[in-house]
DNA sequence: ATGGTTGTGCGACAA
């Protein structure tokens, strides 16, 4: 079974990307953040045609939103608020095979790292803080995953400079410190890392803002797959996607894609 | 130190 996470950064102006993504990589889910659209203009029979058709989607006008494409059904589908607020920044679903599903979009922070003085930052971390709580409930299911934008670059090597890149909101100390306290409460396994050596650089996300991405390679591992010790026995393979940021009008981040073997 | 780009939807604001 493969699994693709991915901020799309608009579903319905990036829909030819992700129907050459579903073809060349042939998913069995796909779990998208930052579709920006509300359900009533979801493009429902565009993504059935492309052979999801089961979908389940939290969505709103103009911000956030996210969604599951599944080729296989989709059970117990659920959203949970986040810091008391319905911004469609989550949706879950249990598997055929029992596994619990997340797919999450934490908040960007905004730009100052200073939770007195940007509300958007204050967010993030309350946000974070209620990953761990939220994760520690959690456990109870022994095969789950957690996809998404996290928004965060926990390790020195999720980043293209740890030094020049500690006071920036995604690799601070406050933001990393939180990330790996969730993670570890929830007793996840970080997939991405499992595949590759300790030292090797990973990246998810490129800004649009530079000249030349692939020269500058300033990016952040941004987007993660987590799961249960139970599946990552019988996951593959996990690693970022970068070809689709090289497309027409690419979304600033990248897919991440695992494979898991049937249990 | 600053500015750089993209999205929604036609305003700013968010990333």
């Amino acid at each position: 079974m493969k699994i693709i996470t991915w901020n799309i950064n608009s579903i319905r102006l990036r829909l030819p990307l992700l129907r050459r993504l579903a073809s060349e990589l042939a998913p069995d889910v796909i779990c998208l953040q930052e579709i920006k659209t509300p359900e009533a203009h979801f493009p429902f029979s565009e993504v059935s045609d492309m052979g999801f058709v089961h979908i389940a989607l939290s969505g709103m006008k103009g911000y956030n939103g996210v969604a599951i494409l599944s080729r296989l059904p989709l059970m117990e589908i659920s959203v949970r608020e986040w810091c008391g607020k319905k911004d469609a920044r989550h949706i879950a679903a249990t598997l055929p095979d029992g596994t619990r599903l997340h797919n999450l979009y934490v908040p960007a922070g905004g730009d100052v790292p200073d939770a007195g003085e940007n509300d958007k930052f204050a967010h993030k971390l309350q946000f974070l803080d209620e990953m761990a709580e939220w994760g520690a409930e959690e456990k109870r299911h022994p095969r789950r995953i957690l996809v998404g934008d996290l928004n965060v670059a926990p390790l020195p090597e999720d980043v293209w400079s740890h030094r020049q890149m500690l006071p920036v909101v995604s690799h601070t100390p406050m933001e990393t410190e939180r990330l790996v306290a969730a993670q570890k409460a929830g007793g996840w396994i970080d997939l991405m890392r499992c595949f590759t050596q300790p030292e090797q650089k990973l990246y998810t996300w490129w800004s649009y803002r530079a000249h030349d991405w692939r020269a500058s390679n300033r990016g952040r591992r941004l987007d993660h797959i987590w799961c249960s010790p139970e599946v990552a026995e019988n996951a593959r393979f996990c690693m970022p996607v970068p070809e689709p940021r090289s497309w027409d009008r690419p979304s600033d981040h990248v897919p991440v894609m695992a494979e898991f073997s049937l249990p």
